[in-house]
Parts: C-alpha cells; sequence; structure tokens
RNA sequence: GGCGGCAUAGCCAAGUGGUAAGGCAGAGGACUGCAAAUCCUUUAUUCGUCGGUUCAAAUCCGUCUGCCGCCUCCA
C-alpha cells in the first residue's frame, strides 16, 4: 500500500486518487528564461521516478508540467538576447526539453503555456472579483487573503505571524500587504487585453487555472520544490478553493533542493551548475543515480566529488547487468547435474518485495537502492561461484531474474545498455577488437605474458578494458568516453 | 525577529519504539601468470549535547549547540 508524506497535513498519508486507477499530477515547471540548472533536474527526477512508480503500481497517469512564458525576466533576458519574449521562451523551453533526455526523464503528458491560456486566466480572475475574494485598483487586481479563511494551512503560518514579520514592502493600492496580484497592469503594447485594461496574469494564478483545466477542480498529486512552498502554492491554493469551492489538491508533495557547499542552489544566488556544464563530466544516468541516493524530501549537496563515487557505485550495478547478459548469452549444458538455482530466485523474490516496499513508503528512493545493490550481490555470489554451470533450470531462472532486475532499475529510470555493445556502432569496431583478443588468448597460451599485457594496456588506453573471467575473455568500453559522446550528442 | 526542517562510521546515506540497510574509501583473504572484476571477512556497543518517559529510544518529550530552508524571484 502506498503511503505520501503530504505537506498540507505535515504526516504519512494513505495514497487514494479522487477517480479510481488514474492519478491526475501537476509539477511545477520552471521560467524558460535560461537554461536548467541541477536543482531543477532534481525535481524532474524526482517526478519521473513518482510517475513511473505509479505507472508500475498500476495506476493510468495524467503527468502535466508548465512552462512559464510571460514575466519580467523574460522580457529582460529576450532584451539581453535580442530575441523576441516568445522566442526566447522557445528557445529554453526546448532546451529543456533536450536536457530531460539526457537524464532519462520522460517528458510530460503536457506543458501548459501561460500564453496559452490567457482566456482561461482572465475568467478566474474575473470570477474571484465577482465573488468578492478580489479587487482591481488602478489596472492591478489583488486576491484579498483576509477573504480566504484557509490562508496558511499549507506552509502553516497565520496572517496574525506573518504581519508580524512582514518584510514586504508596502505597497500603496494593496488593501493587506499580503495580498498578491491575480493581474498586472503592463505598459501599451507588451500585455494582453483584459476587462481592467492592458495586463499580464499574476505569477500564481497560471498553475490554477491551467491546473484545473486540464485535471479538473479537484486533482491528486500537486508537486514542485520545497522553496514554493510560500507563497506560491500557498497562493494557489487560496484562489483555487476560493474560485471553485472546492478542495484543490489532496497531495501536497515537496522536493527538497539542490545544495553547493551547504547552500541552495539558486540562479538569483549565481551558486548553480547547469545540467549542460555537469553533462560534460558526467552522464545523465550517472546524475540521476546520485540524485537518488537521497531521499526526495531531504536536502542534498552537490559536488563533483559525490558524482564520482556514484559513478563507482552505478559501476558495479551496471557491470552485474553486463555479467548477466553475458552468461545468459553462454551455451547450455545440458548434462549439468547442478543446483536449480531455486533458492538463489527466492532470495531475488524477496528483494523485489522490498525494493517495491520502500517505494511504497514515500517513494524512498535511496533505500530501494539500497535494495538493488543487495539483489546486485546475490546475482554477483551467484553466477561467479566456481561451480557454477550453465543449465537449463537455472538459465530460466536467471532469465527471470534479469526481468526482475531490469524492471525494478526501469522504474529509477535507470536504463542499462550491454556495455560492450553500446559505443560500437561500427561493424568494422568489434570484430577488430574480436581479432586483438585473439591474438592477446595466443600470446597468454604461449605464456608471452608481454605480448598479452601490451595488447591489454594498449586497448585500455584508447578505452577498452578486458578482463578475464572464469567464463572467459571479456571486454568493454569504458565509461568516460560514454559519456563524452553523450556530449556530442547535445551540442552538435 | 517569526515559522519549519535537519544532525547516524573517514565520506555519502536508509532506518520514527524492539536492539544500527546499502554505497564509497580502507584492511585482510580467495581467484588470477599479473591485473581488473567478483566473492568471503573486517570497519558505529552506538546514532550532535544534557535530561525525561518506557520493560525497551537513533526513533517519543523537553533543553542546549550547530547547520539549513521559507518569510523577496526561485525546482
Amino acid at each position: 500500500m502506498l503511503k505520501v508524506y503530504n505537506t498540507l497535513t505535515g504526516e504519512k498519508e494513505k495514497f487514494e486518487t479522487v477517480e479510481a486507477g488514474k492519478v491526475k499530477m501537476y509539477v511545477c515547471g520552471l521560467t524558460v528564461q535560461n537554461y536548467s540548472h541541477i536543482g531543477h533536474i532534481r525535481s524532474a527526477i524526482n517526478y519521473d521516478v513518482i510517475r513511473r512508480f505509479l505507472e508500475y503500481s498500476g495506476y493510468e497517469v495524467d503527468y502535466i508540467s508548465n512552462f512559464t512564458d510571460i514575466n519580467e525576466k523574460i522580457v529582460k533576458r529576450a532584451e539581453e538576447e535580442g530575441l523576441t519574449p516568445s522566442e526566447l521562451a522557445d528557445k529554453y523551453a526546448n532546451a529543456f526539453l533536450e536536457d530531460i533526455r539526457e537524464f532519462n526523464i520522460k517528458a510530460a503528458d503536457k506543458y501548459l503555456r501561460v500564453s496559452e491560456n490567457i482566456d482561461e486566466i482572465i475568467e478566474m480572475v474575473a470570477t474571484l472579483i465577482e465573488k468578492g475574494y478580489a479587487y482591481e485598483v488602478n489596472g492591478n487586481v489583488y486576491f484579498s487573503v483576509e477573504s480566504f479563511d484557509d490562508y496558511g494551512k499549507l506552509s502553516g503560518r497565520s496572517l496574525e505571524e506573518m504581519q508580524a514579520g512582514a518584510r514586504i514592502a508596502v505597497q500603496e493600492d494593496k488593501e493587506n500587504p499580503l495580498d498578491f496580484a491575480l493581474w498586472k497592469k503592463v505598459e501599451k503594447g507588451e500585455g494582453w487585453d483584459s476587462p481592467w485594461g492592458e495586463g499580464w496574469p499574476g505569477w500564481h494564478i497560471e498553475c490554477s487555472a491551467m491546473s484545473m483545466k486540464r485535471l479538473g477542480a479537484t486533482f491528486d498529486i500537486h508537486g514542485g520544490g520545497v522553496d514554493l512552498i510560500f507563497p506560491h502554492h500557498e497562493n494557489e491554493i487560496a484562489q483555487s478553493e476560493a474560485y471553485s469551492g472546492e478542495r484543490f489538491v489532496n497531495y501536497w508533495l515537496h522536493n527538497g533542493t539542490v545544495n553547493l557547499s551547504g547552500e541552495k542552489m539558486s540562479k538569483s544566488q549565481g551558486n548553480f551548475f547547469t545540467s549542460r556544464e555537469v553533462l560534460k563530466e558526467f552522464s545523465g544516468q550517472e546524475v540521476r543515480y546520485f540524485l537518488l541516493t537521497r531521499h526526495y524530501r531531504s536536502p542534498i549537496d552537490f559536488s563533483y566529488e559525490k558524482l564520482e563515487e556514484a559513478r563507482t557505485s552505478l559501476a558495479r550495478i551496471k557491470n552485474t547487468r553486463s555479467q548477466l547478459a553475458k552468461v545468459l548469452s553462454l551455451d547450455i549444458n545440458s548434462a549439468s547435474r547442478e543446483g536449480s538455482g531455486k533458492k538463489f530466485f527466492e532470495r531475488v523474490i524477496e528483494k523485489q518485495k522490498t525494493f517495491i516496499e520502500a517505494l511504497n513508503d514515500d517513494f524512498n528512493t535511496a533505500e530501494a537502492i539500497g535494495v538493488l545493490h543487495d539483489l546486485v550481490g546475490e546475482i554477483n555470489s551467484y553466477i561467479n561461484q566456481k561451480e557454477f554451470t550453465l543449465n537449463e533450470k537455472n538459465f530460466a531462472i536467471l532469465e527471470e531474474t534479469e526481468e526482475v532486475f531490469l524492471e525494478l532499475a526501469e522504474i529509477l529510470g535507470l536504463e542499462f545498455e550491454i556495455e560492450s555493445d553500446s559505443v560500437v556502432d561500427n561493424d568494422l569496431v568489434e570484430p577488430l577488437i574480436n581479432l586483438l583478443i585473439e591474438l592477446r588468448e595466443q600470446a597468454r597460451e604461449n605464456k608471452n605474458w608481454e605480448e598479452a599485457d601490451l595488447i591489454r594496456d594498449r586497448l585500455k588506453e584508447i578505452g577498452i578494458e578486458v578482463t578475464d573471467t572464469p567464463r572467459g575473455v571479456e571486454w568493454k568500453v569504458k565509461e568516460k568516453i560514454k559519456a563524452k559522446n553523450n556530449i556530442r550528442k547535445i551540442t552538435e
């Protein structure tokens, strides 16, 4: 049974959907004004795993996100780059979609754009005025926080507390300094026509209008970074529930920040790594793995040293995937009377169960990865034991083990290519390597160690690792080469 | 100043009442011509501090210390 931590109640709750078998989720996306950084990617990966796990659990998921393509920052950045605001937004929205592919993040079912939903937003603002929750002053429309009794229920603060410690500059035309804009007046020619004159939607209203339009007045999951709890999500709740008179969202999920030396990575602070610069050094897979080793609600400290460790740790899992594939490609020894592997398979199934339980407990990917390593240990022990031979019985069991292993990895979005084949797409290369390996084998048979080692060392220099296993010689392409190939893909 | 969170081995990290997962690094052994990989063993009598509750606490309560987030744009 799935339990999720709900920011609204501060507790882990049993997960029940509005509509049986269907999950409607909305995740706050980004303002498309620049390239994405690792903080954005953590959020995207987090909700991607949640989505994958929900799908694995049998739900049909409608996963919606947004691109904020109208605001001051976009206009300013567009001027800097000599583009129109909409060109700039397109450029960075497309860049984001390219980036998430590198991290194996599934695209949302729909990315809603503010500029394409102005009518809905205007309708919503007008209704809020009608119902007495909002007021217009000089072409600006504000939401009156005092008119909404539950204001503060998500972030756990009261109006009195907030007013006491307010650091918000008092704005003349607001009735209460905490009132927030639903519609902002702008210069002629820059905005959209509305009953209150030309303007732009306020920041919070877009998510409310667009999510309700697509998912209905009440939907299951709304996610985003912890830094959005207040004021963004608090305001979304206020305006949405005031508008519809119904509960807006059942489960509010918030992921922790990515930190650099303990400080939150953020654009405005200037302390951030863009996804693109990180991808020059590490594969998307490695970054993804690293981010998932920490529970999603906790902050995570980012560094290249930590990524190096993650690379080594992930390599252990990848190595097992390759070995398993190689074992399954061996000839079956039908005369073998060795064990059937039944006990081994029981342990595999047990690990599978534990893995699923971990994710059922508020998507605990850190624990799940631990279990994946347990499973790797089981597989390694089994296929590397001295007396191991492949026979009909354990072949079937190992095939099923491979299935389980890949299935679990895929929930985390980890997909492994079989390493020896992954980069070699040239029909010439593979036979050539095999030829060199044959020569080395001959040298070894003649105990010509010098020549054998020379071949191994030279291959290593060009990025091909040769290993002698109990099953014979195996080779694979080293990680760094592959990471570089990834970069080439996105920069070309 | 207000509200909230976190503190677990050399490092990273799970664990929210029943006696400390997992990874990285380190040590020893097996295997190997050597190496790599892999396997086995080993590395916290203890979970920031001081108290309290309980038969039992890393887990609950209080205290202190340190760090972080939000209160302004933010994933």
